[in-house]
DNA sequence: CTGAAAGCGCTAACAG
DNA sequence: CTGTTAGCGCTTTCAG
């Protein structure tokens, strides 16, 4: 198993002395016949260099360091690809650290990518690391934050964000269109995003003169609540008399949750209730249903290349929403 | 933006060397008093010590390396969150990278792995890296191989994998059990794990006196290979005067095509034709959709913790699959 | 074009 | 208990 073989037995082996190895490796003037046998050494000896000291020169690593929430909904995994993508074509690799919607969690990831000095840092989570990304960004690693905007930026600091209370407007717009009435919103916490797109809603079925009294509004923490809040709904709109019509998800990782649930309780989708969700995703195509989207790859894209790119001021994307009309709205009319 | 604060910046500030400010920040035995002054500089500097420079004493990184071939397959992404969350309970970081089944991707990643001096590897590509990790784990890296064995692994090279073979035999079982007589396949390229499924299933028909003849295997390389793959298996069927009863694949990425392909053509699952796939996913109960499931998850801890425990010899853990019934294959008989 | 020497930020003996 | 002295593996002046 033995050492590592270092450049210094490299330059050992080739005769020369370790700095001619550097120069050969990272392209220096290095004499032809020299390069030669720098090369020779390094294939026999296999030599692999220590990107890890490297860095140490360079200040900092090349990896790009990415804290996200959950990896498994698909706005994220989309997100992940896109940085993933734009890291492949930099030499650059990925750290990886997902807060399994934990709270709190990420402060103690963020810093940790912070110690592994990553060249940058993508997070997806919640307020509380914006003090560590803050003095991160000030420090000369660009930090994004990607699904909400920041407070008061400093230079090196990007948000890149949906309009989210655009994409509620949409949601009202469709749904009146649609002829729906009486909706209901099964949403997750009190994420910015969340309070947003429900915001827009509100704002949306008011000018469509549709009114979303809060008790309409109800909150899932996971699969489990989202059930409970499907049922609570559905049972209100009865006892109201005026049943739902419609139910809105605003968080996409709690669509088949919510999906799943008006389908377990006998709900005819779109006769009896029309279904609409955030964020497409492979199976809705097939199932009809209906979905606000976000460009969730290419903000990812664009988050690594802030990375990349590493501009002084503060940069702030908000993208747009797009609605993926099929059939779990009804017709429109 | 300055100069980032080292250990001497620390230590000048509280007034002793830096090997004290080494011990205070790891442990060692310092008078109370001094530790004390040097953790106020410490945080009055917001010192966050350098985790590169600490890797390059310890020989390596913190860091678990994985080298996934595509993470928005269900297998894949559980997988990672079970390697996740390992790494997260060992204060390990999880450096990543997607091949996006491109293959010979993977080997310029298992090399930038190693110049990382990751502290060890998942690999769920193909054989081309082999030779590469080989030689990581002669060198004290531990590799674990996912998703198939290794030829002649060497110590420190491991494998987790599924029984592909039993995976087959049991979609077979149930096929049979179903009264099921006339099947055809959609597999995914010439992987290991593809080719034994198709053995298996293969093995399990002929136990129960059911032919599956080559024209009923087909492959595809991606999404629309898979629509192309279903419309011909059809057409074969009716051309031959026995239409199909059951279409299997053994691809859990390929799911959402081959299904979507069926339903587009008009097909009744399960009136008409029985649908069989690999890896349960979120939305197959809500589908119907029956499954032969790996413990993906589990399968990811389980490398974690190899990387982790660094074993000696050569370890080969193989998974046993689970059959996940539904209605897609209809009633059993 | 190439080598010697001085570090990068940190840890690990070894004295004291 | 703490400072001094060597390095870890690599890059980078600065001479020659």
């Amino acid at each position: 198993m033995g050492r590592r073989v270092t450049i210094g037995d490299v330059a050992a082996h080739a005769g020369v002395s370790t700095a001619t190895v550097s120069r050969v490796i990272n392209g220096g003037t290095v004499a032809e016949a020299t390069a030669t046998r720098v090369w020779e050494a390094v294939t026999r000896l296999e030599y692999t260099p220590n990107a890890l000291t490297r860095s140490i020169f360079a200040g900092r690593s090349s990896t790009i360091g990415v804290v996200i929430r959950d990896l498994s909904s698909p706005f994220y995994l989309d997100l992940m690809r896109g940085i993933e993508e734009v890291a492949a074509t930099n030499d650059s690799l990925v750290m990886f650290a997902n807060t399994f919607r934990h709270v709190d969690l990420d402060v103690a990831q963020v810093r940790a990518m912070d110690e592994q000095r990553v060249r940058g840092l993508v997070v997806t989570t919640g307020e509380a690391s914006d003090k560590l990304t803050r003095r991160m960004a000030e420090r000369g690693t660009p930090c994004v934050i990607v699904a909400r905007t920041v407070p008061d930026p400093v230079p090196g600091m990007h948000s890149i964000s949906l309009d989210n209370v655009g994409a509620g407007r949409l949601m009202a717009a469709h749904l009146a269109r649609c002829g729906r009435s009486a909706v209901g919103v099964v949403s997750s916490g009190p994420r910015p995003s969340q309070v947003e797109r429900t915001a827009g809603l509100r704002r949306g079925l008011a000018d469509a003169g549709l009114p979303l009294p809060e008790e309409a509004v109800t909150v899932a923490e996971d699969e489990e609540g989202a059930d409970l809040a499907v049922g609570a709904l559905l049972a209100a709109g009865q006892a109201r008399g005026k049943p739902l019509d419609a139910i809105v998800c605003t968080a996409g990782w709690l669509t088949v949750a919510v999906y799943s649930a008006l389908v377990a309780r006998g709900v005819a989708i779109p006769a009896d209730v029309a279904f609409l969700t955030m964020d497409d995703f492979p199976w809705a195509a097939t199932l009809g249903i209906t979905a606000v989207d976000q460009p969730s790859y290419e903000m990812g894209r664009r988050a690594a290349e802030l990375v990349v790119e590493a501009p002084e001021d503060a940069v702030e994307i908000v993208f747009e929403p797009a609605l993926v009309a099929r059939r779990s709205c009804g017709e429109q009319q």
